[in-house]
DNA sequence: CGTTAGGAGCATAAGCTCCTAACGGTGCATTATT
């Protein structure tokens, strides 16, 4: 009997004694036991199978606090009542812009006298140095990373702390990590692993495939057709749905055309105020709304089981969102759809969100500004003359190219990164249209992208029920194989995501996602390494 | 990158074309006003 076998049994024990929980979810156990055994642990499970009970149960058979990472004031606020509701008999509190001082005191003191075992914050709170000296002084035994696809998605310019997460948690004294997510397409793993320096770890992957989601792809030639299709499979569709939008002023368009055609429906976006928002989002968990149109907005924390449908207006940003996105239909396991309205057009947008390399001039001002007053981004915001975003992202690149590439003049090693990066991006937009271009199993494309492999088609998706998707190729024995190291004579290295019987898609590490014509790549230009 | 709103030009005038400029997503925290 390994120690781990043990971990395991100790696991379950404190499962159903602390939270009643008389059998686990796949993946909980064998979490929280590699957690005890001393490891970090990356979890990738789909949203409603059980990630927070990892981190709450590690957090009670570990010593000392447990600090939480979560991304929402709104996520902060639900499993703060959750875990204080679940039995368990441990208090959880958090530090954040809503408290007042006095309530920040009183949870510090309850973390340091051990009468609170939970405490959660947003990365923000962790680059005030004040907040950060005082955690550190808790002495947390464990970190919980929620929804940590964010180091990745938002790290390099929306929320650039997310990005510092890694430093900020090493000098909270180097506790143990778990990191969650629904979703990690291979170079997300890698930079979540990077990011947040988890060497010793363990990656825990559960079930990508979603057996009663029927996938379908609807392509349209003009706008008006679009719009027209969009609205007529919205206001009939059966039961309650969410319609994603990529702007506001599409989203509330289409929900006063729903709402027109009687269709109970309502706008969700972040230029509606908290106050609705939460309204919004209420009365569609419960069922007084059926229908909500929205950007991205509406997605983290919504976890409602009979979602029947959910319908793409607009081509996503990337198969990541889009996996998050359309993953919120049909959770209590009955049919559901998924439908994507794909006009090849929509992609320019994805262009545009995704960043583009900075100005020479405006990396040189940062290099100076951080070798002048040191690497805090707002003092280096200040001195640079800069909004704290654009030096934030510059500083987040620099410290990539000090760490990487440590002998490379900064300047230009910073604008070669933000190109490879650019190039990433504009390659998971690529990869959005090969998804809605593809005579393949759409369950099949979208499951091989994240790393995984499905081993018959799915039957279900419009694919499959046209004919067309041929079954998965058997790659054994093939001369590349999904996750085998290749390299390309003009690409570089890269890695293999994807074989099919003509070509095959490779993640370079500098130009992001290609697909290859097997044919072409026969005379040499690209070699297997192992 | 793609869409659209608005102005200029044309010139029987009204409405058409052409051009340009502006706009487009996700949230933390902080701060100044009611």
């Amino acid at each position: 009997m390994s120690t781990r076998t043990g971990l395991v049994r100790t696991v379950r024990d404190t499962a159903k004694q602390a939270f009643g929980h008389a059998s686990l979810l796949p993946g909980q156990a064998e979490a929280t036991a590699a957690l005890l055994d001393g490891h970090d642990v990356l979890l990738i499970a789909p949203t409603g199978s059980g990630k927070s009970l990892v981190y709450q149960l590690a957090g009670l058979l570990i010593d000392g606090p447990t600090v939480v990472v979560s991304p929402l004031l709104a996520l902060q606020q639900d499993q703060i009542e959750s875990i204080e509701a679940s039995g368990a008999g441990v208090r959880a509190g958090r530090i954040s812009s809503a408290e007042s001082e006095a309530a920040r005191r009183e949870v510090l003191a309850a973390a340091a006298d051990g009468s609170l075992e939970f405490l959660f914050l947003a990365p923000e709170q962790l680059a005030n140095p004040d907040v950060r000296h005082q955690v550190a002084e808790l002495r947390p035994s464990l970190v919980a990373v929620d929804e940590a696809h964010c180091v990745s998605a938002w790290g390099h310019d929306f929320r650039p702390d997310y990005f510092r997460l890694g430093d900020l948690l090493e000098e909270l004294g180097r506790p143990r990590v778990v990191a969650m997510t629904a979703t990690a397409a291979p170079p997300v793993r890698e930079e979540v692993l990077a990011r947040l320096c988890l060497a010793d770890s363990e990656t825990i992957v559960t079930g990508f495939e979603r057996a009663n989601l029927a996938l379908s792809v609807v392509r349209h030639a003009d706008a008006a057709g679009q719009r027209a299709a969009v609205l007529d499979a919205a206001a009939d569709a059966e039961g309650s749905g969410i319609v994603y939008c990529r702007t506001r002023p599409a989203a509330e368009e289409y929900a006063a055309a729903l709402l027109e055609r009687g269709r109970r429906a309502t706008v969700y976006h972040a230029g509606l105020g908290h106050r609705r928002r939460s309204a919004t989002q209420e009365a569609f968990m419960t069922g007084k709304e059926d229908v909500v149109v929205a950007t991205s907005a509406f997605g983290m924390g919504i976890d409602k089981p009979d979602v029947r449908w959910v319908l793409h207006a607009q081509a996503p940003e990337s198969l990541d969102t889009y996996y998050q996105e359309v993953g919120r239909a049909g959770r209590d396991g009955e049919p559901a759809t998924g439908t994507l309205h794909y006009r090849p057009e929509d992609l320019g947008l994805g262009r545009f969100f995704s960043a583009g390399v900075p100005k020479r001039a405006d990396v040189e001002a940062v290099v100076t500004a951080a070798a002048d007053v040191g690497d805090e981004p707002r003092a280096v915001a200040e001195a640079a003359g800069f909004g704290p975003r654009k030096a934030g992202r510059i500083l987040n690149l620099l410290e990539l190219v000090r760490q990487s590439r440590p002998d490379a003049e900064p300047v230009d090693g910073v604008l070669e990164l933000a190109e490879a990066h650019r190039n990433l991006e504009r390659s998971r937009v690529e990869m959005v249209r090969a998804y809605a271009e593809t005579a393949r199993c759409r369950a099949e494309f979208l499951v091989g992208y994240f790393g995984e492999r499905l081993e018959r088609r799915c039957g279900a998706c419009d694919t499959c029920r046209a004919g067309t998707a041929a079954d998965p190729v058997d790659s054994a024995g093939a001369p590349y194989v999904v996750q085998g190291r290749v390299r390309h004579q003009e690409f570089g290295p890269g890695v293999v995501t994807d074989v099919e019987e003509d070509r095959l898609t490779v993640l370079f590490d500098q130009v992001g996602y290609r697909t290859l014509s097997l044919e072409l790549v026969e005379d040499g230009l690209l070699h297997a390494l192992d």
